[in-house]
DNA sequence: CGAGTATACTACTACGTAGTAATATATGAG
DNA sequence: CTCATATATTACTACGTAGTAGTATACTCG
């Protein structure tokens, strides 16, 4: 067993697990989506979210500790970025599945 | 705003946050793994998985309104399969993630 | 130094849900 | 019909965590 294709032991399920967790919230998808547009601090995103500032903060240690965005300090601003594209390829394939979902009702429905 | 690319609204978020969810917990992602060498009845899942029937049962009914796997009555015995292969995308995607996580890990304790 | 601001942390409540035991439902055998 | 088996449902407990108010920490300015 090759070292690239390790098998998906309970363990490494639970990691797996894990991190879909950490995108399985929508203020944090809110707050993802906030990221899109680029890198923002702490009390823009608060402004943009709509959520309390110890939430959004919260919401931010666990999106870091997840690795989906990084942190970076400038004075008294705490400034953020999506780590890299993955969370909109996440996204994007949970988006097709709704879609293929709302096409599959609607053909119900019709037939 | 062409319909093909729907802006990401706090509603539709939910949705996706939805799906996620359903990902988000050790014991599906390990039936999921289960099914990924084909069709599987409820009992063969219990025996595989090690989880309770109650348990798997409950976890199937939710994988199923979601989308993730499909339904088979055959007799006193119901089949679950995986509904498509977007699942696997979306684990690869998290295995790459764990992957790069991992190697960041070791080069900051080699640096 | 002290005052003001941005972010993080702590303690707490409320809610959702995983797991389980017991029971119900459904199908097949005799 | 009765019995046995497979799956689903219900009722329940235990645990995790989202949200929030209050407070602490860190930085800037004067």
């Amino acid at each position: 067993m090759p070292a690239s294709t390790p098998s998906l032991t309970p363990e490494v399920l639970e990691l797996v697990a894990e991190r879909f967790k950490g995108l399985a919230e929508p203020a944090r998808l809110i707050i993802v989506n906030c990221l899109r547009a680029g890198e923002r601090s702490v009390s823009e995103l608060v402004e943009e979210s709509g959520l309390g500032q110890a939430n959004v903060s919260k919401h931010l240690q666990l999106l870091n500790s997840l690795g989906f965005v990084r942190r970076r300090k400038d004075g008294l601003f705490v400034y953020y970025v999506l780590a890299d594209k993955s969370v909109f390829q996440l996204c994007d394939i949970m988006c097709s599945r709704l879609e293929a979902e709302v096409k599959a009702k609607r053909k119900l429905l019709a037939g």
